[in-house]
RNA sequence: GCCCCAGUGGCGGAAUGGUAGACGCGACAGACUCAAAAUCUGUUGUCCGCAAGGGUGUGCUGGUUCGAGUCCGGCCUGGGGCACCA
């Protein structure tokens, strides 16, 4: 029997068969390799480079295929496009798996950018591989040392004492998320503040200009801008000193901050940081403060944990005197909330402006003394009881500030302060410099030796990079760099004499702080940038990750941009012209009875119980969260190309939710996706015959057939926008309507041929950017010779976009109770005589008069009694 | 604890201060079929009503406005970040 195709059931497209073979027509042609052209606008779309943790799952593929969508589109649209991509490959992770399982960091981590990279390939993305690399790469991270020495001869990296999440047990340190309730993860020790001397990158040195040019970034959302700006934190204020009536360990004074010398008068007590060196000195002598303070630092060294546990202190006996006053005194308290990195690690507290100090006061039963009058309020009855007033008003009960407003007696206060030599209004920022020492051994090796005679001394260029030794164990907790037997015995490169390596490695902040400027020219050997390329190719035009690093890899990357400015290998200030944070993709998780994660793989669905694959063991289902390798909640990407067709899973992932927001992937959304893209193809196979030849432009049409231009215009006109404003969602709804239209559209009207032509073309270009294997098979289809991927974007006639009758609501009081069809932009007076004529309405009035009728042209009618 | 964001049918969501629920999913009904799958057509916020029509409805609450999902105040719930996860 023969199998022949009947005529009225086109084959289905066959995904499987198509995809790969566009995917190597375009590998072929070096369709995506971009080159520096200077005829031709130039577009660097980047989505941030992944951690190689293992394999890319489906949540992974939403970022990529938005950065994709977004390339395709403009490189239709008559732009250079580049379109790079690499490895954020050096991190913990890969310490953890050489614990855990045995693995060398560096043979998992390249196994596992080999799996990433081929999955990654079977997405159809339109990436540029000649400019890969991994940060983990010797020759990348070479000048990313480079990079490090010249910020050290700039002044721009400086090594001073900062305190750890230390493991006791171990030995080791800790990062926060290893801190778990206090404790070591692995050790369950009681975790300790541990001060080491590291190294720290100066970001303060620009912090008014990070803050100030972040109303250039007008293509970054407002939020990231917002969050940006609180981190920050600039604040102006004072600086001032306490005399104290004792010097223990030499010290007389207390240098505090704050943005409130308005309230000095309410002061109640002075709060000092717990590793504060009056704090250290008292202690010295004091048994239970030593406890105190030791308390204090088992909490970590994370602002979440200090912030929550509960606000105490500690009077260490010792009072300071208040500047306005010889004759007042107030007690010095160490407190577990006062931050020694911030400010000067000391504060005085004004119960009554302040409800952490108010809570601290009612605490330790210290005075409240109102100094602030709300406006409006009455000084005789004004009582602050359990809420502080923070807001600004009239000063009172403060001597010679009594009835200055808030602003004006700050400014009082300062000047008080500057006149009697203790103190000066400051601009403070919340803003700290940016450690980057790591005790890890799979990160970038800080190039410094350490020389007795000498000091820290800086790697010579010629000996760059300082790479990692490969011959270590992982088998004993601790940095393996400092254990190693030889690795850091190395001679001083000043004088020659025996020095150290510095063992410590580089945050991997640092690694994908520069990336997107080294793609430009991922080639030069000697020096970490080619000028010439990043001046065509940067800023980054479009730049797509998640909001997770809406703070500090952006805030990193926009000092790095600044210090290599300065270092003299960029021009420019700003990595990021445009931002897009795109929400995270979820699934369910499951756990299994005995507190393991499963993977959606591992379990089933019967009966709408969800058990352990093939046993009887039920499984706990918890709720959609964002897909992560550690609650195994992934859905690989390999698992929907190879039976629906990776065209399929692009086009789900960028229909449903905006962008932005996050989005629950389901079957149901993927069986959708696969029936338009069966649909689509049916529909052109059908129309097939009836279409014009390829380059027919449509003549004088009406009816049904000018209905359907106007369809295609509209859509082309709509789905331009939506792209170019990252609206996806909203774009795939128009595409279905637009292949609504053509479902319903009678392909043997006559003299449709040229239409129908420009209708099927037009849609092959506009499914072009989410769909681009089922976009090829269907141009090579129509007719047309060259790839889609070479072919132009479509413009809207504006004549057939625009409408010619409106249809307008009518709301008498706000409540719609009929609708007019007008011509377009008719004028006010002639539609309300023309609602005011309808039946419905006047029946609605029930002879009531309109007071008045508001017209708003176009949109709608409300008619007011 | 602090900073930022979100909340709309059974579900994902749409809506320059101007017809709330586009588009998709699901559900229901019908057509085609011996039957099924696939496909196609229709209905689908909710309440009252045979219908015409009307009430009600965007987390809660108060306000601004001719008009509020949208703007403002106060809350609730969920999410992101908090400097060593990336």
């Amino acid at each position: 029997m023969t199998d022949l195709p009947d005529p009225k059931q086109p084959a289905r497209y066959d995904a499987a068969e198509a995809e790969p073979r566009w995917r190597a027509r375009w590998k072929a042609e070096s369709a995506f390799v971009a080159e520096v052209d200077s005829a031709k606008p130039k577009y660097y779309v980047l989505e941030m480079f992944p951690y190689p943790s293992g394999k890319i799952h489906i949540g992974h593929g939403r970022n990529y295929v938005m950065g994709d969508v977004v390339a395709r589109f403009k490189r239709m649209s008559g732009f250079n496009v580049l379109h790079p991509f690499g490895w954020d490959a050096f991190g913990l992770p890969a310490e953890n798996a050489a614990i855990e399982r045995r693995v060398h960091p560096k043979a998992w981590t390249y196994e596992n950018i080999a799996t990433m990279k081929a999955q990654l390939e079977v997405l159809g993305l339109s990436l540029d591989w000649s400019r890969e690399f991994a940060t983990c790469d010797p020759s990348y991270y070479k000048h990313q040392q480079r990079l490090f020495l010249d910020f050290v001869q700039h002044g721009l990296a400086y090594r001073k004492e900062s305190s750890v999440n230390w493991d006791p047990v171990e030995h080791t340190v800790l990062a926060n998320e290893q801190v778990i309730d206090g404790r070591g993860w692995r050790s369950g020790a009681l975790v300790e503040k541990k001060a080491l001397t590291q190294w720290f990158f100066k970001i303060t040195h620009f912090a008014d200009e990070l803050l100030n040019d972040l109303a250039t970034l007008e293509r970054w959302p407002e939020k990231v801008r917002t969050m940006q700006a609180n981190w920050i934190g600039r604040s102006e204020g004072a600086r001032f000193t306490f005399k104290l009536t004792a010097t223990p360990g030499d010290i007389d004074e207390i240098e505090v901050f704050t943005t409130r010398p308005d309230t000095l008068f309410g002061a109640a007590f002075v709060a000092i940081a717990p590793d504060h060196p009056l704090a250290a000195a008292v202690a010295k002598t004091d048994p239970a403060l030593r406890n105190f303070i030791a308390e204090c630092q088992r909490v970590g060294t994370s602002e979440a944990a200090i912030e929550t546990a509960e606000k105490m202190g500690f009077d260490i006996g010792v009072t300071a005197v208040h500047p306005f006053d010889p004759n007042w005194t107030l007690p010095v308290y160490v407190a577990n909330f006062v931050l020694m990195e911030y400010g000067t690690g000391a504060i005085f507290g004004s119960p009554a402006g302040d409800q952490r100090d108010l809570d601290f006061a009612r605490k330790y039963a210290l005075p409240v003394k109102p100094v602030v009058l709300p406006p409006g309020a009455d000084a005789d009855t004004h009582r602050i009881d359990d809420v502080a007033y923070t807001g600004p008003g009239t000063t009172y009960n403060s001597r010679f500030l009594d009835g200055l407003e808030t602003r004006d007696a700050i400014a009082r206060a300062i000047a008080e302060l500057e006149k009697l030599g203790v103190g000066h209004g400051v601009t403070q920022y919340r803003l700290r410099d940016w450690g980057v020492s790591r005790q890890r051994y799979w990160g970038c090796p800080i190039p410094i030796i350490h020389c007795e005679a000498c000091g820290p001394v800086g790697v010579p260029l010629k000996d760059l990079p300082v790479t990692l030794p490969e011959d270590v164990p992982f088998d004993v907790p601790g940095n393996p760099l400092d254990r190693h037997p030889t690795w850091k015995n190395v001679a001083c490169p000043t004088c020659g004499k025996p020095g150290r390596r510095e063992t410590d490695t580089m945050d991997t902040f640092v690694d994908s702080s520069w990336y997107f400027a080294r793609f430009a020219d991922a080639s030069p050997a000697d020096r970490p940038t080619n000028v010439q390329a990043t001046d065509y190719w940067l800023p980054v035009d479009q730049y797509i990750g998640g909001i997770e690093h809406a703070i500090l890899h952006l805030l990193y990357a926009r000092f790095f941009v600044r210090a290599m400015k300065v270092a003299g290998h960029l021009n420019l200030s700003e990595p990021f012209a445009g931002l897009f944070t795109q929400g995270m993709i979820t699934h369910e998780t499951y756990r299994d009875s005995d507190g393991r994660w499963l993977s959606p793989e591992e379990v089933e669905r019967r009966d709408g119980i969800v058990f352990r694959k093939c046993t009887d063991r039920p499984v706990e289902v918890g709720p959609a969260e964002k897909m992560s390798k550690s609650k195994k909640n992934v859905v690989p990407p390999e698992e929907i190309a190879d039976s629906y067709g990776v065209d399929c899973a692009r086009w789900f992932l960028m229909s449903d939710s905006p962008p932005e927001r996050d989005s629950e992937w389901t079957q149901s959304g993927v069986d959708g996706a696969a029936r338009l893209v069966q649909r689509i193809w049916r529909l052109l196979n059908e129309a097939l015959p009836h279409l014009a030849p390829v380059g027919a432009r449509p003549g004088a049409t009406d009816g049904a057939t000018l209905a359907l231009r106007r369809a295609v215009h509209r859509t082309t006109h709509e789905l331009t926008q939506d792209l170019s404003q990252f609206r996806f969602n909203r774009g795939v709804a128009r595409l279905y309507e637009l292949v609504n239209t053509l479902g319903g559209f009678d392909a043997t009207t006559p003299g449709a041929g040229a239409a129908l032509r420009e209708a099927y073309d037009t849609l092959a270009l506009l499914i072009a950017p989410m769909m681009p294997h089922l976009a090829e098979e269907a141009w090579a289809l129509l007719g047309h010779d060259r790839m889609i991927v070479h072919a132009e974007w479509p413009a809207a006639d504006p004549v057939l976009v625009a409408h010619d009758e409106v249809t307008v609501a009518i709301q008498i009081n706000g409540k719609r109770r009929d609708e007019i069809t007008l011509r377009k932009d008719a004028p006010g007076p002639e539609v309300e005589a023309a609602v005011l004529a309808m039946e419905s309405i006047a029946r609605a009035l029930n002879g009531a008069r309109p007071k008045k009728v508001i017209v708003v042209p176009n949109r709608i009618v409300n008619v007011v009694v």
